[in-house]
DNA sequence: ATAAGGCATTCAGCATTTATGAATACTAAA
DNA sequence: TTTAGTATTCATAAATGCTGAATGCCTTAT
């Protein structure tokens, strides 16, 4: 049984003439016949009674009928809700984050986006900056929040500019420091190879800094020299709230600025859903251009 | 677009793999890609997302599917309708009848037909014997109730045998009548040819009996006999109701014994539909056999 | 009575669509 | 590097559906 097959029905039964539902069909009249007759069959039992005055109905045909013609309404209105989404976005998008979600204003921007795109949906991983270029390539991920600069067959669109502070234990002698190369013998809690932070690092110490432990999470480096395990980076503004509450000190010698960018694969720049995801960001971080 | 199209749809959309999608569909790869190919090409979107894994849904395809399962759900539906039904009664049934229906139980029929078999309605319509047999044989009854002798090509199922008298106006002088005789040369109000009536009175009378008016309808002859224009015949018991009232006289000379019958065309015996309208006659009437 | 017109159906041949099987290109895993 | 699994392409074969003329049936008009 095919569509064809309740098109005729529906139209015979309408016509009750095969000749004239021939015409409306677009077809010959042995066509339908054809069409009803394998119908019959199909369903084991005679739709019409056939005269020489044109078909009639039987009482099962009048039964069966009323299904046909729901089945073809349900088929029509796929067909519509088809061309009605044709232009609507939809799809998944996996945003990979570096950072708390809040400072991030992702929840922000997943509600401008419900509002705005309701056809987009997005998936948030966490990860680290370097990690999140890889995975972006191998297409794990669509998009991501990334620290510092960015690779070749990317497009980044800049959010803001943060600082970076180093904190230390809340027991840490900040008078022994004059310089940051006094800060290379002491112990580090880095991130780790994917990080631009773990760069800077470098880049400022030379390679010879003694790592004690490795973590890409802010809240756990922040425990650990909590704790007194050693030194690490952090965003300034939440290290000034740390060091309010007397939690740890901040040692401003090697401070730096890094870009957070939003990336995606350059070549999906043309991806509808990421044009209306990067609207959504400029709005969401009011970034004019 | 077809059914096979959405089968095709439904089913890679499960298996997320179009060779197992080709396997369980009993077709080959090719086909089933085509199938796709041509709805999403119809649609105006994709609805999947091609690796080399297999095939996973775009959001509009997770949208559509929807859809296509219900559209698919709606035929299975009108088949299982159809194959319910399969061996359940239905249709019209014209009957005609000769009599006003309640002397011939036609209510309680209806009712138990109705309890009985749902699926089958009827359609009365009154006229005489004669022309039943006619409008059987054209196909414009299904069957009828008649009286007296039923013609080659048809069944007959002998409801019960009526007795026939012969009523005249309140005033007549039933004194003058000595034998049967001396009611030829009285005014008849006749039925018509094709009442078995018209029949007996020629038996009994010869053909040169007076008719002054003619009348299929037992109403009607009822009403010219209360007005004294002629004799008729009458069924015994409803003849008795009137003269018990003084509205006629009954004349016992010609009386006589008719069958009323349920009488089909005989080629049509095994129409189920018949079979279970001869069945319930049967209940209604207390006919054994 | 006869002819004409409308009806559904049958049938042979044709046109189109659909399915197939081998080959290809790609990717992931071994 | 090979192997196995994926979807796809292509030429070919098979099947399916469509057509137009012819047929039979019935009703209506002549």
């Amino acid at each position: 049984m095919e569509f064809y097959h309740l098109r005729s029905f529906v139209v015979v039964a309408e016509t009750r003439n095969l000749t004239q539902a021939a015409k409306r069909l677009c077809s010959t009249p042995p066509a339908i016949s054809a069409h009803i007759k394998t119908l019959e069959q199909e369903l084991g039992t005679d739709l019409f009674i056939r005269s020489t005055k044109g078909m009639t109905l039987t009482k099962k045909g009048e039964l069966l009928l009323v299904n046909a013609q729901k089945t073809l309404d349900s088929a029509v209105d796929m067909v519509n809700l088809a061309a009605d989404s044709q232009d609507k976005l939809m799809g998944n998008f996996t945003l990979a984050v570096n950072q708390p979600l809040q400072q991030l204003r992702i929840p922000q921007l997943l509600k401008n986006l419900s509002e705005n795109c309701p056809g987009i949906s997005v998936q948030l991983c966490q990860s680290a900056t370097g990690r999140i270029f890889e995975n972006i390539l191998l297409g794990y991920f669509d998009g991501g929040l990334v620290y510092g600069d960015v690779p070749e067959d990317f497009f980044a669109l800049k959010i803001k500019q943060e600082k970076i502070t180093t904190i230390a234990p809340k027991n840490f002698d900040e008078k022994s420091i004059i310089s940051a190369q006094n800060l290379s013998d002491k112990l580090w809690i880095t991130m780790d190879k994917y990080c631009p932070f773990d760069n800077e690092l470098t880049k400022r110490l030379g390679s010879n800094y003694q790592s004690k432990a490795q973590s890409n999470d802010e809240q756990s480096r922040l425990d650990l020299v909590r704790n007194d395990i050693g030194l690490s980076f952090l965003e300034l503004s939440l290290a000034e709230q740390y060091q309010k509450k007397g939690e740890i000190k901040i040692l401003p010698h090697l401070d730096f600025n890094i870009d957070l960018s939003f990336v995606v694969a350059d070549k999906r720049i043309n991806d509808p859903i990421i044009k209306a995801l990067i609207q959504e960001i400029r709005i969401v971080w009011n970034i004019t251009l």
